[in-house]
DNA sequence: CGGGAGACGTA
DNA sequence: GTACGTCTCCCGC
């Protein structure tokens, strides 16, 4: 039985049916014995009739134009302006029309703003990145533009279908040349304007000549004759004709692709409506099929139901050359497949495959065992000629892949010689960018969430603990299963998934033009890798190992007797009931508190707490750092090879683990010193790029304060400037006391802070703290009123979103709590800030990768990025000129209402580089 | 052996 | 006051 994922997509042109059925002649003459003109919807519906004729499996959907302007008149006052209204007697069909495809079960979509022609554009683009065969009925040549492999254009009225191959017949151009073709022929009934005297032929000669509007535009020079003349005049205009002739991809519809199914028929309604308008053929139709149109309709529907679990999987465990060679040649045929690889482990730089699955269809995927090498195992394919295979494949920019976390198989699979390509989705990051908070982004949770199904664990079949086995030495049956399983869940997934994102183009756009183009650079980043001074670790370790037994030895003399420096629980016993020194604070559990604040503050008067800090600072940055970034070091490359985590945090940032190199100390002397140890190789130097200021830059951005706004376009030292207004002094009068309330306000700002915490940071009394955020907000009022519009923006849609649309919903801004309540709406002030930075720093890697491997110089590597920094490291001979076009890039990612500012070190390590 | 608590490293 | 990851201790399985 086919299932629904395979029935193709009809989009149906209403619009166009519509005017070409009102000036069919024998069309014309119908209408109801009072009079009501029938003609329109005759034709229509007739030609619905037919496509469901032609596509039983066909998944109809009806489109039509909604009423009123849209987009492109907005761009250009002339659009269509030539057109002569609608005529009464084709006005008075569409209600008739649009009411009984209802009644039909037929998915019917009006949008306003744009036209039918855009909700189809979007629909089939959907489609495809679903690779859903999709069939658009329409009567309009422009729509030609949208023919892709997987996308075709029937027109129903001449049965004229045309693909890709059609399309270059019919206009002598490619599909996606279209656009730049009706641009330049330009369009008299829609008053598009082209170049003069450019019909059809001309425009065939000059894309063929030059394959793109700005390739010919660029060579109108070339151009000879009159018509060149006209060329050229038409250079300012041709942009715009351009953009009018662009189908838009990417409308926000209520409903994604897959969310529009037919539902039951109203038998009762439709008939009647086909009696109201005296549509005697179909009522007669009606009635003589009544029964097996409902059973029609019932099959449908339940075929509907995608993602069922209960669909039957057909998994095969792929052993010998002709099954594979025939799982190839499907691969081969697809547009997009899921794919995935076991391996021996989770760690990129250790892992050694073991097997490869993939999915073409929803519920029938393929394993292929490469490596599972426990006693009696099976003979299975040989490995390199399985990948030898594969790797065009792989490697091919048109096939496209979908995966769950791709970046781990891209780093695997690159260890065996394959640079992976046409990684498109990736179910992790669809999941990740549709809504960070609601679920982890693990494949069992999203199995979970997305299809209510339980998927197989990998500890269900390889146990737990010491002995759990690697997939190597798992039972092929069941690794089969397992792995064969995952990548037709990760299919599922995706089609679950990715409808739902690109309901919303902002969020869509996040995941298509930051965290998807992200992968492979952060893959690339991955594999570079940073070098450590191992020797140099262990000669600190040594130092602190000395300090810190000194430490324990005065330790244990001030309280008497022997305890566990590093046990907070002992501690608190040793200072609260043995010394006893008064309780300052208590944890969140209610135990005495004996963190680092309180520790600082009882030094002033005790002689163990300043003991147990310099142990405490010591002996993470022993067992952290000194002792553990050598373990870390990789004996292949002999350098560190973090893993940045893509989907985690709430904000977009990005998180570092394996180890985490975004938390390397800097703020202590002692601690600053294990970045000297992260060093460059020989006749390399250390760069690092920071944003300076960059949050609070943002926060000007988005308030629009023009006292913030000025300070930072002015270049002015903005925490200087903010003491100045707040303690209304001249600024060459503010006292370094001054800056620093005035610095901590700006901060406490960014987090959301109240006026207690205020005090607390600042060691004042809350009234006092009161008084500098009065005055703040009285100097910079727009950011007063940007703290109060965001907050009121998360209670009334539930999320907030960075500038470039990335979205944090806060469910907790409801809560009854009142201490979960003002927590989400601290993380919803801080949530656009944090988040937009992390946006912007993210394009800054794109753009600064792209360039990078524009160079074609391997004397340049990217290696690590902590927030607002990025880090590289690069050839002596040229690391000047390479810095500065870095900096000059990252100035110009984004373009806000305040500059971005990147500021470069350059050191032999990254300390220096500071 | 797993996981919570408490502490502390970063932006 | 925001956002993370990792360490040790220590309880309970």
């Amino acid at each position: 039985m086919p299932t629904a994922d395979q029935s193709p997509l009809i989009l149906v042109d209403g619009s166009s049916y519509l005017f070409r059925a009102y000036h069919v002649p024998y069309l014309q003459a119908l209408s109801t014995a009072d009079g009501q003109p029938t003609g329109a919807i005759t034709g229509v519906l007739n030609m619905i009739r037919s496509l469901k004729k032609d596509y039983p499996n066909g998944n109809v959907v009806v489109v039509f134009d909604a009423k009123g302007k849209t987009f492109r008149n907005d761009m250009y006052a002339e659009y269509k302006a030539n057109r002569p209204p609608m005529p009464d007697d084709l006005r008075s069909q569409i209600a008739p029309i649009h009411d009984i495809i209802a009644a039909m079960g037929l998915p019917l979509l009006v949008v306003e703003g744009v036209e039918a022609d855009d909700v189809i554009g979007t629909l089939s683009h959907q489609a495809t990145a679903l690779g859903i065969e999709t069939v658009i009925s329409t009567g309009d040549k422009d729509m030609a533009q949208l023919v892709n492999p997987h996308v075709r254009l029937i027109n129903t009225m001449t049965n004229v279908e045309m693909d890709e191959a059609a399309v270059i017949e019919k206009f002598g151009v490619r599909p996606d040349q279209i656009i730049d073709y009706l641009a330049l022929v330009g369009d008299k009934v829609d008053n598009i304007p082209g170049v003069d005297k450019c019909g059809p032929k001309t425009a065939v000669k000059w894309l063929a000549k030059y394959p793109s509007l700005q390739e010919v535009m660029a060579h109108a020079n070339e151009v000879k004759g009159k018509v060149g003349e006209n060329l050229r005049s038409a250079l300012a205009h041709l942009p715009l004709s351009y953009e009018l002739a662009t189908i838009k991809l990417d409308v926000e519809l209520e409903q994604s692709v897959t969310e529009l199914k037919p539902a039951t028929a109203d038998t009762e309604t439709l008939r009647a409506l086909y009696k109201k308008y005296e549509l005697r053929r179909l009522l007669a139709d009606l009635d003589k099929n009544s029964d097996s149109d409902e059973q029609d309709a019932d099959a449908q529907d339940t075929a509907g139901q995608q993602n069922s679990p209960e669909v039957v999987a057909e998994y095969d465990i792929i052993r010998d050359q002709a099954s594979f060679n025939t799982w190839l040649e499907k691969l081969n045929a697809a547009k997009l497949f899921a794919f995935d690889t076991e391996t021996t482990s989770l760690d990129y730089m250790q892992a050694k495959l073991v097997g490869l699955s993939f999915c073409v269809e929803v519920g029938k995927a393929a394993y292929v065992p490469l490596a599972h090498d426990y006693a009696d195992a099976p003979e299975q394919l040989d490995l390199d000629w399985v990948l030898a295979a594969l790797k065009p494949l792989l490697e091919s920019d048109s096939v496209l892949k979908v995966g769950q976390n791709l970046k781990y198989d891209a780093n695997v699979l690159s260890h065996y010689g394959i640079a992976m390509q046409g990684i498109a989705f990736d179910t992790m990051l669809e999941s990740y960018c549709l809504n960070s908070v609601a679920t982890r982004h693990n494949m069992d949770a999203l199995a979970e969430k997305y299809l209510g199904y339980k998927t197989v664990h990998f500890e269900d079949i390889a146990g737990k603990g010491a002995k759990q086995l690697t997939f190597n030495q798992i039972d092929i049956e069941k690794a089969g299963h397992y792995a064969a399983e995952d990548a037709d869940i990760t299919l599922r997934l995706h089609q679950a998934i990715y409808p739902q994102l690109a309901k919303i183009p902002s969020q869509l756009s996040v995941y298509n033009d930051i965290e998807i183009p992200l992968l492979p650079v952060l893959a690339r980043m991955e594999q570079n890798g940073v070098l450590i001074d191992c020797d140099m670790l262990a000669q600190q370790s040594q130092t602190i190992a000395t300090r810190l037994s000194e430490l324990e030895i005065e330790a244990h003399n001030i309280a008497g007797k022997s305890f566990n420096l590093s046990s907070p629980k002992q501690l608190q016993v040793i200072l609260f009931e043995e010394l006893e020194i008064p309780v300052i604070k208590k944890t969140p559990k209610g135990a005495p508190s004996t963190a680092e604040e309180v520790l600082q503050e009882l030094a002033l008067d005790y002689p163990l707490p300043k003991v147990i800090l310099e142990n405490r600072g010591l002996s993470k940055l022993k067992s952290t750092y000194t002792d553990k970034l050598p373990l870390l070091v990789q004996p292949k490359t002999n350098r560190v090879h973090t893993s940045y985590h893509q989907a985690v945090t709430a904000t977009g940032r990005l998180s570092s683990t394996d180890p985490n190199l975004q938390n390397i100390p800097i703020r202590s002397e002692e601690g600053r010193k294990i970045r000297l140890a992260f060093i460059a190789p020989p006749e390399h130097k250390i760069v690092a790029i920071d944003y300076s200021q960059i949050e609070l830059r943002i926060m000007a951005h988005l308030s629009d304060d023009p006292g913030l706004v000025k300070a930072f376009s002015e270049g002015k030292d903005v925490h200087k400037a903010t003491a100045a207004e707040i303690f209304a002094v001249p600024l060459d009068e503010v006292t370094s006391d001054q800056r620093r309330s005035a610095k901590a306000v700006n901060f406490g700002l960014i987090y959301g802070m109240s006026a207690f915490g205020l005090a607390k940071q600042l060691h004042v009394p809350r009234h006092t703290a009161q008084a500098y955020m009065d005055k703040y907000f009285e100097r910079y009022p727009n950011v007063a009123k940007y703290m109060d519009d965001t907050r009121q923006q998360a209670s009334d849609d539930g999320y907030v979103e960075t500038l470039f649309g990335r979205r944090l919903y806060l469910p907790d801004i409801k809560a009854k709590n009142a201490m979960r309540k003002k927590a989400a709406e601290r993380a919803a002030i801080n949530a656009p800030m944090q988040g937009t930075a992390a946006d912007i720093i993210k394009k800054a890697m794109l753009d600064v990768d792209a360039w990078i491997q524009q160079q074609n110089d391997d004397r340049i590597k990217m290696t690590m990025q902590v927030h607002d920094e990025l880090i590289f490291e690069i050839h002596q001979d040229i690391v000047e000129e390479t810095t500065a076009a870095i900096v000059e890039i990252m100035n110009n990612t984004v373009t806000m209402s305040v500059p971005l500012i990147a500021e470069a070190g350059v050191g032999d390590n990254w300390e220096q580089a500071h």
